[in-house]
DNA sequence: GGTGTATATATGGTTATACGCATATTGATA
DNA sequence: TATCAATATGCGTATAACCATATATACACC
């Protein structure tokens, strides 16, 4: 059975709160990820490793930095426990917090890019 | 944050495996649990007492059986996370094995009855 | 080449979890 | 009350998880 791993993976608040973030944007850098949830770097770089070991997330360099995304391989039934998750979870939080610290970061982002 | 307690539950094969089969059957007792997912007494009852402390299952005793089902209060979200799961682990190992097991228990004990 | 930023990994200490074995408790029944 | 079957719990131990800190790598830019 896979589905322990699986359940593992989930079964820690920085992990899943991680994922449930990946739900709401296509792809998400390293450092964006740990400012929205508020954890040190090496922290969220470890969690990621996790994620990555069990191929619930997959990672992609893009210049200086490396965007993780839920992984393309992740079987449907993954998908809809965390849809499930996001359903029930998603409004409370910490997650609803985390949404609008991403957000916030995007806004600082792009107003940064412009001037 | 409660879905960590809920996944770090989910995160061992055997809670797993015992939830999957009260998704399966309205309720069961230990010792049939025991036997169908072919793990000893303390054991079963170690983790269901951890399952019931975080209320995903509830205990009824009848007669000099404990009865174990998901708990009526499961949110939503945590029912359709273990409907999911069903969907996507229930027809392989050890799962499927292990209501084939139930099965063959609750035959046996049927025919005990009527002897 | 050197510096700085972004990311990854290694290490050590602490805590949590899982397990096996033995034993205790509980309720039914004789 | 004594006994038995079913269930629960204590305890010691092995293992795994977690976190903080320190260190390493990889790349961009000057």
């Amino acid at each position: 059975m896979n589905g322990e791993n699986f359940y593992k993976c989930l079964g820690n608040e920085t992990r899943l709160r991680c994922l449930l973030l990946l739900l709401v944007r296509e792809q998400i850098c390293v450092c964006d990820l740990a400012d929205a949830l508020e954890v040190s770097q090496p922290m969220i770089s470890r969690h990621l490793a996790q994620l990555r070991a069990c191929n619930l997330v997959s990672d992609q360099r893009q210049g200086q930095w490396v965007y993780y995304r839920l992984h393309p391989g992740l079987q449907s039934w993954q998908r809809n426990v965390l849809a499930a998750t996001r359903d029930g979870l998603g409004a409370v939080a910490p997650c609803a917090a985390d949404v609008l610290r991403l957000q916030a970061i995007e806004r600082q982002k792009q107003a940064g890019d412009c001037c």
